[in-house]
RNA sequence: GCUGGUAUGGUCUAGUGGUUAUGAUGAGGGAUUGUGGUUCCUUCGACUCGAGUUCAAUUCUCGGUGCCGGCCCCA
């Protein structure tokens, strides 16, 4: 009898784990250079912060993993990372702008499907309290950055929740939830069925060729200069285009699921597959949970995603450091000569079972090691160690000195 | 929540209404006691679960569950 994780979560065991580790710290280091802080937060809320109407909407409400503890109170897992800011930010005096940020699960009762996980990851990045369109372009640079760590071309397609809404009320007043759902789907259905779904809802389907059309003129010749979504659709467009954001583009279309939303909104995708990642501005969401008006933007990267399409292009993470193999001499001296290169700042691992030098060999090779360390008795003797670079094979006996060795680890070949 | 397909060791796979259910790969141990990803030996390890049909079910039927997709929704 064996046990399975459960439906549509999975393990991340040894080399695969690295690839989701080399993304998140990728991100970490993004971050923090722009002087995010990092944030906790129980995978556990309660179930009506989650279910809260300014949070989740009925659609996602469904997805909520809801149970009752055994005090009957009613519970359930996060299904993003934003809602649980809402609660700290509504619940503390964070001192503003606060960014921080946060990579951890989040979990969704939905049927599982190609990248389609009910736990997975998600590094989320807020700034609180910058009104300005300014928080947003800081998140298209943090976007850029995080992307370039992993040698991936975003595209990242923008919208106002404003402007459309203005646009949708123009065609259909008091329906615009709806039509938004419809025109979400414009790309993956197409124009004609587009507009077959709003002429069964009994609704103006002129509004596709608007959207499919995409042009700002048109859409101001609609919903008039004054407004304040097409100004804010144009000044970020401005601002990208000042700061060399060239993969940044806007699209009519795009309204994302959650309820929070206010202003512009995300999307980032990639040449094929789902979306991997969306935000953006939030600015009542704090204080529908109760706190101060609070303006705030936000994006999040599906880590899990990005793991699928990293592991699909064949990316291998390697061992930094040494393997230490034992030419017949006994374990806890190697064990003893890997402790002192490791106070001096040199990785490695000691082949603890002491092994023949050709099983060391195997595996150091199968765990993506660069480099095994040979000890044998003239190496004790002389205080050297022998190592080879299992890429090009070559090896050298050198002097067992942290400068030297480095000096060879960092040799790309010869 | 609706819907299609599918289910054999960790992974990939052969096959069958009836003896001990293939093969590969893998993992553990060993053969070559200072040089690997080669070879050889050895061990481990599977018919998704339940009900039905049948003398007999891994095989046929139905149902549950998982997995792979599509819709809804979404990272």
């Amino acid at each position: 009898m064996t046990f399975q994780t459960v439906r549509g979560m999975r393990d991340l065991i040894g080399q695969d784990a690295c690839i989701q580790e080399f993304i998140e710290a990728n991100f970490r280091e993004v971050f923090a250079s722009y002087g995010y802080l990092p944030q906790y937060t129980p995978a556990v809320e309660n179930f009506d912060l989650l279910a809260a109407k300014s949070a989740a909407g009925e659609e996602i409400k469904k997805e909520i993993y809801y149970f009752k503890d055994k005090g009957d109170r009613e519970l359930g897992l996060r299904f993003d990372l934003t809602v649980p800011l809402g609660r700290v930010a509504s619940s503390n005096q964070l001192k503003m702008p606060y960014k921080r940020y946060q990579i951890d699960e989040v979990y969704r009762y939905d049927r599982p499907q190609a990248k389609r996980y009910r736990a997975f990851k998600q590094a989320d990045i807020d700034i609180l309290g910058v009104k300005g369109l300014e928080a947003e372009l800081e998140v298209m640079l943090v976007t850029r950055d995080c992307f370039e760590k992993l040698g991936l071309k975003p595209r990242v397609v923008f919208n106002s929740r404003k402007l459309l809404e203005e646009l949708i009320t123009s065609f259909a007043k008091g329906r615009e939830i709806e039509v938004m759902r419809v025109l979400d789907k414009l790309d993956k259905v197409g124009e004609t069925d587009c507009k077959e779904m709003l002429k069964e809802k009994e609704i103006d389907a002129g509004i596709v060729d608007i959207i499919v059309k995409n042009d700002l003129e048109e859409i101001k010749g609609i919903i008039g200069e004054a407004s304040e979504g097409l100004k804010e659709v144009n000044d970020f467009l401005a601002l990208c285009k000042e700061n060399e954001l060239d993969f940044v583009e806007f699209s009519s279309a795009l309204a994302r699921g959650l309820e929070y939303y206010t202003g512009i909104v995300f999307e980032i995708k990639l040449d094929e597959g789902p979306s991997v990642g969306g935000g953006g501005r939030y600015d009542k969401l704090i204080s529908n949970y109760g706190g101060q008006e609070t303006a705030a933007v936000g994006i999040s990267f599906g880590v899990s995603r990005l793991y699928d399409i990293l592991k699909e292009n064949g990316f291998k993470t390697s061992m930094e450091g040494l393997f230490l193999v034992s030419a017949g001499v006994p374990v806890k001296e190697l064990v003893k000569i890997g402790d002192s290169l490791r106070t001096k700042g040199i990785y490695n691992e000691t082949d603890l079972n002491g092994k023949s030098i050709s099983k060391g060999f195997e595996f150091a090779e199968k765990k993506g090691y660069g480099f095994v360390g040979i000890i044998g008795e003239n190496e004790i003797k002389d205080k050297t160690i022998t190592i080879k670079n299992l890429k090009i094979g070559k090896q050298e006996t050198i002097e067992l000195d942290a400068s030297k060795i480095n000096e060879f680890l960092s040799r790309k070949d010869a």
